[in-house]
DNA sequence: CTCTATGCAAACCGTTTGCACGGAA
DNA sequence: TTCCGTGCAAACGGTTTGCATAGAG
């Protein structure tokens, strides 16, 4: 897969959406962005080139992107923030920097070395997260 | 220490803070609830008792709750959640049904695993949760 | 040309605030 | 009697909705 705004982009054609200005922008900004964006960093994003978007857009989009698995979704504590779904190749979990919020792997699953869950107890899901500062962010504090 | 609503009132007694009618039936909530409860349903168990009570008190008293460390708030996807804080005796994760939203204990930490950083990021906190349906709502699906 | 995506404005929901009063200490 | 906690009502911020129009296919 080329640019990686294209693969979201195709992605979306394959659904069978119309490829707008305004997606292209989204796809433009989930693409070069290595970490969590807040919807008002979408709408800014999106306003640099189409001054007049609207919020709704913003938000029916990433609804919409999130629906079809192109995108994630996540609750931080300043609000729900969105970052491009990873690769379905190999499970793993995520670095995550309280101040930039960039995203790095972490080949470790906690759940691989068998855990024992109260009687009856039936597992759905897991989340495993490491927060902490990044190398940039711990060298140079306070910045987004 | 005796009942744990006790406990709970004797924490803010500690802090100054006055005993109101409002903040034991809160206490009380919290003592007896295996989980976590919505803002919503606080408001409910206070109603049954005092039918005029508002919201902003709901939402002071837990805001206030979280500051002086008896409650502890987590994000849920239906919205914020709050439950009784667990002993600062042994530190462990959770078992949390999907239906009930009831906790387990977890006695296992992935980071007492040696966790391998990448360069330069500085572990503050981390977050390990597993999720599912406890014995109770697997067999008796629905509910809450 | 058709039908989806957008913009607009208003509604919505959970949460917070300012203020005067009631009640705990 | 003091002053903290409450109720009330209104404001607030983020998100969602209904509807007419613009624009992708």
């Amino acid at each position: 897969m080329e640019n990686p705004a294209e693969s979201i982009i195709s992605g979306m054609e394959a659904e069978g959406l119309r490829i707008t200005v305004q997606r292209r922008l989204i796809a433009e900004l989930f693409s070069s962005s290595r970490g969590f964006v807040l919807p008002r960093q979408v709408h800014t994003h999106i306003s640099r080139h189409i001054p007049g978007v609207s919020y709704d857009t913003v938000y029916r989009n990433l609804r919409l992107l999130v629906q079809i698995n192109l995108i994630e979704q996540f609750d931080f504590p300043d609000g729900v923030r969105f970052k491009l779904r990873c690769g379905p190749d190999h499970h793993h979990h995520h670095f995550i920097c309280q101040s930039c919020h960039k995203t790095y792997p972490l080949d470790f699953c906690p759940v691989d070395q068998g855990i024992h869950p109260p009687d009856g107890f039936v597992i759905r899901s897991h989340k495993f997260e490491i927060y902490g500062l990044c190398g940039d962010c711990s060298r140079r504090p306070k910045e987004d």
